[in-house]
DNA sequence: AATGAATGAGTTTTCATTCAT
DNA sequence: AATGAATGAAAACTCATTCAT
């Protein structure tokens, strides 16, 4: 009744609803959102979710690729061939905390919510896989350390888990965005020497 | 019929539910999980979780104080005043790994399925917090750098992060417990300094 | 996209719609068949069908109607005042399985899907019991015996059972539907007698 | 708030809802009737018929197996092995349109109701194809004619049709049961013979 | 003449919770 | 102390039917 009553085109009905669903499963999870609520918050009738998504796990799915996809494209912005490790390890880490600070629904959705959704792990977990990877080969290329392969990427797990962390904190209220950056880049770059030592830097291209 | 059927002291058969309790929420998650399941893990009838523990949130409750308790008592034990700061800090890092190696269910629902469960986040939330404002003060005890309460303080919320992430990647297989904890330290330890200068160390007490 | 987007002639479409819904409810059921399932395999919208038909209900009636229809018409190519009763009723159960053998949606949709559907059963029924009053007047002129008006009237329901048996059968593989015939003649035309006796034969018209 | 309100043992609620259940779906088709009608009719809640069958769909198995164990045991008694094969065939016949007579809705679930539901033709053939083959067998053994072993087999599947149609019409009204037994037995007895010649009988055992 | 968009009303199914014994 | 029996309330999903264009 009050301003979805109009006949849109399949194309922005999606997206409304897909906006809909995000704002409901971030905000109290898979399980506890009911079909019902997300058609309310959407302003349709139920039978339209399930008409253009089929099932409930169905809608899910199209939410975290939506929000997958905006994070993947936030994060990529990030990249330049002409930074240097340290400074494009930087950029990621801002780039990660500013996407999650605009846009805490994404965000959760897709790194609170799927995660706990057994059903979903796999896709989240294939997605955060390539986000450690990249990490990982940031590290390796970045700092030249006595590190073994496992090293590094433990330390990129290590270093995403604390990106998550803070990410979380940063959604909840006013953390500097900058001096948070800081923190997680030195957290890795210093971080990873331990009792070894950091021998050096070097430019490099990162596709 | 097998082996619940017995009358059994009050003590026993609270521990007893519980135990099955925590490993079936370990498994599905909170709403995943059916009373009914619960009630056969434990051999026993559903009105008899009912009446030791009035509903499903707070058997709920009661998992993950008990766990939570759990999880306390074995930091403790790392607790030394006659360490340094430094291995001090290494050793609970540690604990909290090992913790987790050997205590997979209980992490599990203290961790993943509490914290993915909006009643109960305040109760999580408040455990984690002490964690953090532990790591924190052995940070800002321990080094000796020029940095703000909220550097150490999100730091810590950092290095939290990054303990559960390796705790997570530890669950899962085998990582070797003290490569893993020389790993999280060294983010800490290091990772602060950032650009600045870490100027010392100094032993003290902590409770 | 395939065949039905052109604008056809009423009276082509009404067909149209009636082939594919008989195919789907003599496949499925009525229950079973989605008017969305009709549409589709008619090519056209679902709102075509209820500007043609009004309802699910009415659509169905008329695809009875229409296949009850060629039933009715398909018999009476059998019937020719010049042969003997004898004959005659040969005929008839011949045509009767011929026409199950070529028109099975026909037959299922007549004689299994509407029995079923208590909304339809009344026209069913009507049509049945033409047919079996058309036997039973074959078999009181056809045959001489002491029998009471019950007994024909019985004898003609018991062969139209035993009938539709055999149809379900043809329906399902290959039986030779001339011996068919003659099992069907040969229960009706000495099955009446039963200890009784068949004192005569004679010719005569029947409409 | 009926009658059914009070705990009753298991075994017994089962027959109960069975009771129910056959009779609502023997009235209204399977598609047609609602879990809510049916535990309205046994006046108990509608998880109770989850609880005790699972589904609906394995509700109307249990329904079709009773009944068509009923069925199964009231035609054994018609077995005697000191009859003649006529008198034994009469007297199956007799049985079977008893059956019906006594139990109209057992036979509408079983032969009408479960028939029309593709899940369940499975079921109701196997029992139909072993009451026609026990026809057949009869038949067989108690005439001695030139007939092929198709033809004894479709004359049962006839006659199992004409019994059928019959017993359709004896659950409508008030036909006599010992004429119609007559009939019926007279069609299969002289109607195999069709213009061959029956030339015997003889007794015989039969299981 | 024709259809994409939309929904009210119902269906099956599940589950936390409570009695009566 | 312990449980079999029972249910209210809600959730996912479906479908005949209609409107606006």
């Amino acid at each position: 009744m009050a301003g979805g009553t109009k006949r849109l085109p399949r194309a922005v009905r999606e997206q409304q609803m897909l906006d809909a669903a995000v704002a409901v499963f971030a905000e109290k999870g898979f399980r506890e959102t009911a079909m019902d609520t997300i058609a309310a918050a959407a302003n349709i009738s139920k039978p339209m979710l399930y008409l253009y998504y089929g099932s409930k796990d169905e809608l899910f799915a199209a939410c975290v690729n939506r929000e997958g996809s905006r994070f993947i494209e936030a994060m990529s912005t990030g990249f330049d061939p002409n930074l240097k490790q340290r400074d494009q390890a930087r950029t990621v880490i801002y780039e990660f905390l500013h996407f999650v600070d605009t846009n805490r629904a994404s965000w959760r959705v897709l790194y609170r919510v799927a995660t706990a959704q057994s059903n979903f792990t796999a896709i989240v977990d294939a997605s955060r896989a390539r986000l450690i990877e990249m990490i990982a080969d940031l590290l390796r290329r970045g700092t030249t350390v006595e590190a073994t392969e496992t090293d590094f990427e433990l330390m990129a797990v290590a270093l995403v888990g604390a990106g998550e962390a803070v990410a979380d904190r940063i959604t909840e209220g006013d953390i500097d965005l900058d001096s948070a950056t800081d923190l997680v880049f030195g957290m890795g770059w210093h971080g990873l020497a331990g009792d070894k030592k950091v021998t050096g830097e070097h430019v490099s291209q990162i596709g």
